[in-house]
DNA sequence: GGCAAATGTATACAGTGACTACATAATGCT
DNA sequence: AGCATTATGTAGTCACTGTATACATTTGCC
């Protein structure tokens, strides 16, 4: 009888509010599905309903934060791995907890397409920098951008670059055009 | 009126203990100080008598991780920044979730301390590499290196490129082995 | 209109980190 | 040696978590 049994968007309500509280504390592990059913307003275990289990939660919160991310680089991939590095790099400053969550990729999971969906806009502004190189060369060559960006971001976010003086540290861009994978 | 009421060397038998349970799970999240309690035999409180909570048990742990890293380092830095690759991915496949705590350093932790030991030991190999360079460069391109081989063992662990590696080369996934940092 | 599926609620359980109060052993001072 | 202090252990408790099971309500389809 009452109004708002069901709440009608709850999935998508929850990877929002799962975003905002990775905000407010970037531990993922700090995360609790109770507290954001509470803060939504609803039981408890409603959200296991949409989802399994915590897992599956925090892999759609991540699947979200690459296709953001993806998207973000089409809108600019003009500039090439410059863009790459200040995509990542705005992201991982802005929300370090969603950041967190983008290392891990489950089989299956949604993490899988959408990481998928980035490497290949990564791929697309290297080879708007470097030019026509054969495709193997390239996907290597966006393997090792991203990974460059990917680890100067985690350095700085887990604090083992704090202290440390600002000339001692290279910036990501420079960086993410020097890295190379070798075959 | 008991034997062993003291434990005698609790603390470091914790760590062990604690590397121990996330070689069995990687899942640093999931690690429970009262199951190594009870492990070890031990009251469940009795580990808060040497760490004033979990996440300095786990910095602790980290801490040991970076100096086996670093004293590893030490003994083949000769090779320059594939010896820095390949220890450190080395260590990351062993042990992934050793290697998940590596990326934090709470402030006034071991880890601080451990980790600028393992920086210095990058420079060195990185030095005995490219030669004299100036200090701030070399500084730099340790970093840097460190960066991205992280990055790439990241990647890789998190399961980010599965099913890409074995594409891109035939046979073998260790591509952190192959990451190269251009001057 | 009625019935099945989707989506919500209520309740329960085992496990956790951490706190307080107390017991015992080890250490060091006189 | 004797004794007080400190280090290190135990016992018991609390609020909280993820998740399972059983039940209620709503929605959508025939």
């Amino acid at each position: 009888m009452r109004k708002n049994y069901h709440h009608g968007d709850l999935r998508r309500r929850m990877v929002a509010e799962a975003r905002l509280a990775l905000v407010r504390n970037p531990d993922p592990s700090a995360l609790s599905i109770r507290e954001l059913a509470r803060r939504i307003g609803v039981s408890q275990n409603a959200p296991y309903r949409h989802f399994p289990d915590r897992d599956h939660l925090l892999d759609a919160l991540a699947a979200v934060g690459y296709e953001e991310a993806a998207a973000g680089l089409a809108e600019r991939s003009v500039e090439g791995i410059t863009a790459v590095a200040d995509v990542w790099d705005t992201m991982a400053r802005r929300e370090p907890g969603l950041a967190a969550l983008m290392q891990r990729s489950v089989p299956g999971g949604e993490v899988e397409l959408a990481s998928r969906a980035w490497l290949a806009e990564v791929v697309r502004a290297i080879e708007l920098e470097v030019g026509g190189e054969d495709p193997e060369r390239l996907v290597r060559r966006a393997i090792g951008c991203w990974a460059a960006v990917l680890g100067m971001t985690t350095l700085s976010r887990g604090g083992l670059l704090a202290g440390l003086d600002e000339w001692m540290v290279p910036g990501s861009a420079d960086l993410a055009r020097r890295v190379v994978v070798r075959r």
